[in-house]
RNA sequence: GGGGCUGUAGCUCAGUCGGUUAGAGCGCGUCCCUGAUAAGGACGAGGUCGAUGGUUCGAUUCCAUUCAGCCCCA
């Protein structure tokens, strides 16, 4: 028997018991283990980082890093589901910065950084639990006890090896980056960080239009930079190769000035006097004096060169080059030999290379004395405000300076055709982002700048002599103890353990100490594939079957992170991709299509979602609103919505095949032969053409369209098969119904695991009842014997008649309830219904018969619609005529030549064609006196005479209403037989007395008695008077 | 400034490998049903498929331009 089921869903009941089921019976461990030997399928779990609270964005990503393990793993694969966690990095050493109230590197150093690690590795701890936990809820399953952290000492000696292997490939240099930088912070800024909101700033500031004075020559040419503090720094000037440059009259009386010949108006304005052009090949090479001579130059420089990406957008087309402090600066400027000049220390003041007011001043605030200075050397030819985009510090919330800075780089870009070779081996979900958004980033790319002047990190494993600079890459543990010749067995892998070790310098006889920079943390990132199984230390087996992934999946936004990572360090050291499919899901936003914030007030907790609405709710909504690829809008009513329309649903129909299977006594057995009645070969049709799909569409990480065929299953079958079968499910007399739903909801309870493990798990329970889980069973095969494409399209025209029937029977006023002698309906030519399917519509409609077309015929005119998408590959340019003569056809004739010759013929413009049924199709078009509804090729027209027959039989059925509804007034049960007293309207009671049996049967009345009514009447029922009398009898 | 995505009913979203009747749910209105009932169903109103131009017999769908929103990069 099965156990009672509630019609109320409560989720999260249900969900708290299916979590314990789990524990308690260690369903996930189970459904690993009975797949052990079997092929993997490999995901790799991109690690969170372990510093904050996880919230809804990170809910939706872990949903589909749950279903499609879930699937494969019942498809029969093993899917070791590895946890991780992202440990290092900046994140998480501002999180304890914050914790201790510092403001840079300084208080931390004085701090210790043995301290300031150990409270790291805390905090991420402290993090983990609550993933851990949110994780657990949700219903992902992942094997978090497993997890791989990447502050192990076993995680970061594979870091060191690949980073050891890229060293050895003369991957790994020492070099330059000018990188965005915050003096107060003391740290550079990565890409990602600038990467986070509010880091683009508009801001206000100064710009100016400087005269440097080419020498030897009487003009001076006229250079715009928006960063006055960079102009002691100036080794260059560049002009663009195909820019028109001009000479003009100084309004001011000077030198004539130099500058791109549409910048003169913006710049100088209306009065500006152009004398002539100047080429640039005269220009170029020319010397001038430069703005301040505060720094030392040692080489020739102050040249004006000529340099592509100059452009006259803004500015004067004469562009100012400070290598020390702009990336393209620094690219036009090295090739040609030209010096670095960097007065501006790491806390962006200026050294003592400047004089006062500027020494030790931030170089920001230096701009205002600068500008002064040149207006009184008369060097300025116009200072303006200029308003643009520009990248703040993250944590203090300062402007950021770019800053040349020591760095060590690998050496992506040298490798940049392997990179995009690899790409193009990648199943991309959604496809555009391959040769999009990733595909064009890797297109550019340039050399991954690898350290960071911080602590939390892998530590970067090269010693470097004191005395003779000779660099060493020592890459594991055991290389580290040969080298220094010291027990390291209780080495943390961290700083400033790993800096106190020193080793001989291989080359001299000095020593080598470790460089101090740790790893960019997303080189960790990028190595866990390797170093979530310490590979090649250890695991060597596992490594070979579990490389590359088949499945990772994240946000868009780690494009440039973890899936760029990913596929750099992996195919560097070993050659490949080490993903193939990955699933890039778009962001989460609020109702309004706004970014959820703290400022806003608009972030949705998870855990209040969870706590009221249920996890399962969370699931399917993140499943089946919407694509996964475009911003996802998350708010509690839509929530609800999604939970109201399929889950409850699901759980009413579900709810009411247990209560009449439990009435009935039914039991399912296992041998009973598929079901003859045509609503069972329905719903079994539709649900194995549903399991088709689903699996389809999982197969293609497309847990959208599964999850819309899911929704209309569970619609068709609760809408038609159990509105059409209820009376076989409470008669008995058919135990094909029972066994039809029973498989049916079985195999959507098994179809549904990957999406809604918790709701599919509880259904699967009770409805097999072998004490499996759900999740440990194969996914199901489709039979394709019960697939019956006539039989579904032929009931998807009895719905839609049936649809057309009520809404003639709304439009005539004539209630159900009251039977009709007849419909007639019109069907499209090629449609076509067998009786038994016809008999749905009777019953549904509640009329004798339906009836063909024929009779229609007068009552009908037809239309004529081509076939276009036939008719205009065949007829081209002469469709226009052919539709206009075909629109003043009579329908009726058409229809008749297709029964007669099975053509029709017409004449346009003296050309005959001949169309088939095919070709053209006859609509019916209006009505005449019946109730008659049409739609498209379908029309229903109603009888409406009736006859006391009719009457009669109408009148029983109010009267059979009437009783029910007492029943339900006076709460009896459903299976409760009563017994039943009648008094009636004479002017019925005969029509009464016709069919109490059928009242009895419908009432599960044991007994009826019937009377005239006398006296005055409580009641009416249909406009008589009635007064009905009823009670439960004891079913013994 | 460059790249990408999105724009379909009041709202949230499907869909359209180009075919003349563009769908669902919610909300709203009117009804129906009543042995799933603190459920279910039908009907109705509501759309120039962001705009403009092009290709085509035919464009919401393809192309170009453009506007708006979002994302990434600079």
């Amino acid at each position: 028997m099965f156990s009672p089921v509630s019609p109320q869903l409560d989720l999260v009941a249900l969900e708290t018991a299916v979590l314990a089921r789990w524990r308690d019976d260690a369903v996930f461990a189970q459904s690993l283990a009975r797949r052990e030997g079997a092929p993997e399928w490999v995901f790799y779990e991109g690690p969170p980082t372990a510093n904050g609270k996880p919230g809804i964005h990170h809910v939706w990503a872990r949903l589909f890093k749950d279903i499609y393990p879930r699937f494969h793993t019942m498809r029969g694969k093993h899917v070791i589901r590895k946890g991780g966690w992202d440990c290092h990095g900046l994140p998480v050493e501002v999180q304890v910065e914050k914790e201790l109230g510092f403001s840079g590197k300084p208080q931390i150093i004085e701090y210790g950084i043995r301290e300031f690690n150990q409270r790291c590795r805390t905090s991420v701890q402290r993090y983990v639990e609550d993933w851990e936990s949110l994780t657990s809820r949700i219903g992902m399953w992942l094997d978090t006890r497993d997890a791989y952290w990447t502050l192990s000492n076993e995680f970061v000696e594979t870091v060191w090896w690949l980073f050891g292997q890229m060293w050895g490939n003369g991957d790994i240099y020492e070099g330059f980056k000018v990188v965005p930088y915050c003096g107060r912070c003391g740290t550079a800024l990565s890409s990602h960080e600038l990467a986070q909101p509010g880091a683009y700033q508009d801001i206000t500031e100064p710009s100016v239009y400087v005269r440097f004075p080419v020498i030897g020559r009487d003009y001076d040419l006229v250079v715009w930079t928006t960063t006055p503090w960079t102009l002691p720094s100036n080794v260059a000037a560049a002009i663009g190769p195909d820019v028109e440059y001009v000479r003009v009259r100084d309004p001011e009386g000077g030198r004539d000035l130099i500058m791109g010949s549409s910048r003169v108006l913006p710049v100088l304005g209306d009065d500006a006097e152009i004398l002539a052009t100047i080429s640039v090949a005269e220009l170029a090479g020319a010397r001038y004096d430069r703005p301040f001579d505060f720094v030392e130059i040692a080489q020739d420089a102050n040249i004006v060169i000529v340099a592509d990406f100059v452009t006259v957008d803004d500015g004067s087309g004469i562009v100012h080059l400070a290598p020390a402090f702009g990336e393209i600066d620094r690219e036009v400027c090295a090739p040609l030999g030209l010096p670095i000049l960097n007065p501006v220390d790491d806390s962006a003041r200026f050294t003592d290379a400047l004089p006062d007011p500027y020494r030790a001043k931030f170089v920001k605030d230096a701009d205002a004395d600068l500008i002064a200075e040149l207006r009184e050397r008369s060097r300025l030819v116009r200072v303006e405000s200029y308003t643009h985009s520009y990248p703040h510090c993250w944590r203090c919330d300062r402007p950021l300076i770019y800053w040349a800075k020591p760095t060590w780089f690998a050496r992506t870009s040298q490798h940049r055709d392997e990179l995009l070779a690899a790409n193009e081996t990648i199943n991309w979900f959604p496809s555009h982002i391959k040769h999009g958004r990733f595909g064009n980033w890797l297109e550019g790319n340039i050399d991954w700048a690898l350290s960071r002047d911080r602590f939390w990190g892998s530590p970067i494993p090269i010693w470097r002599c004191r005395d003779c600079g000779h660099d060493e890459c020592i890459s594991s543990l055991e290389a580290l103890r040969n080298r220094s010749g010291l027990d390291l067995s209780d080495l943390d892998l961290h700083r400033p353990y790993v800096d106190e070790i020193r080793v001989p310098c291989s080359q001299c006889s000095g020593v080598s100490e470790r460089v101090e920079p740790v790893l960019d943390a997303w080189f960790d990132s990028g190595s866990m594939p390797a170093a979530q199984l310490h590979y090649p230390f250890e695991n060597n087996d596992q490594f070979a079957t579990r490389f590359p992934a088949d499945f990772i999946c994240e946000a868009i936004d780690q494009t440039r992170g973890w899936f760029y990572s990913l596929l750099a360090v992996n195919t560097l050291v070993f050659g490949r991709s080490p993903y193939k499919n990955v699933v890039c899901l778009a962001h989460i936003v609020d109702q309004d299509g706004q970014k959820m914030s703290k400022t806003k007030g608009n972030v949705i907790d998870p855990w209040s979602v969870l706590n009221s609405r249920g996890a399962e709710a969370l699931r399917w909504y993140m499943f089946s609103s919407g694509s996964p690829w475009t911003p996802k809008r998350v708010f509690v009513d839509a929530i609800d919505e999604t939970s109201n329309r399929f889950l409850r649903t699901l759980w009413n129909t579900y709810s009411f095949f247990v209560t009449y299977a439990t009435l009935d006594g039914w039991q399912p057995q296992s041998e009973a032969a598929p079901s003859t009645h045509v609503l069972d070969r329905w719903i079994r049709s539709r649900t194995h053409r549903t399991l088709d799909e689903v699996t389809a569409a999982l197969e293609n990480f497309d847990a959208l369209s599964g999850a819309q065929a899911l929704e209309t299953l569970i619609d068709d079958m609760s809408n038609w098969y159990v509105r059409r079968s209820r009376p076989r499910f409470w008669k008995s007399s058919d135990t094909a119904a029972h066994a039809t739903m029973h498989e049916c909801l079985s195999l959507i309870a098994t179809m549904l695991a990957p999406f809604c493990p918790f709701i599919s798990d509880e259904l699967d329970r009770n409805l097999v009842g072998d004490g499996l889980s759900v999740h440990l069973r194969d996914w199901p095969t489709v039979d394709t014997a019960a697939i019956d494409d006539d039989l579904e399209s032929e009931m998807t025209i009895a719905r839609q008649l049936t649809s057309l029937g009520r809404s003639a029977r709304a439009d005539a006023k004539v209630g159900v309830r009251q039977p009709l002698r007849k419909i007639i309906t019109v069907l499209p030519r090629d449609a076509f219904m067998r009786a038994e399917v016809q008999r749905e519509i009777e019953i549904e409609l509640n009329v004798r018969t339906v009836e063909e077309v024929a009779n229609l015929e007068g009552l009908l005119s037809y239309r004529v619609v081509p076939n276009f998408r036939l008719l205009g590959p065949r007829l081209g340019g002469q469709l226009p005529a052919v539709k206009q003569a075909l629109a003043d056809v009579d329908g009726a004739a058409v229809r008749e030549a297709f029964e007669q010759q099975q053509s029709f013929l017409i004449t346009v413009d003296g050309t005959e064609f001949s169309f088939t049924d095919l070709e053209l199709e006859v609509r019916a078009e209006q009505h005449a006196e019946l109730a008659l509804v049409q739609d498209g090729g379908f029309a229903v027209a109603l009888d409406l005479q009736l006859d006391d027959e009719l009457r009669a039989e109408g009148f029983a059925r109010e009267v059979v209403r009437y009783i029910n509804d007492q029943r339900k007034q006076l709460g009896f049960a459903i299976a409760d037989r009563i017994a039943t007293s009648l008094e009636i309207a004479p002017e019925v009671v005969g029509a009464v007395e016709a069919h109490l049996d059928y009242i009895k049967n419908e009432t599960l009345s044991v007994t009826a008695s019937l009377s005239t009514l006398e006296g005055p009447a409580g009641q009416t029922v249909a406009g008589h008077a009635v007064r009905v009398a009823i009670s439960v009898v004891d079913p013994r």
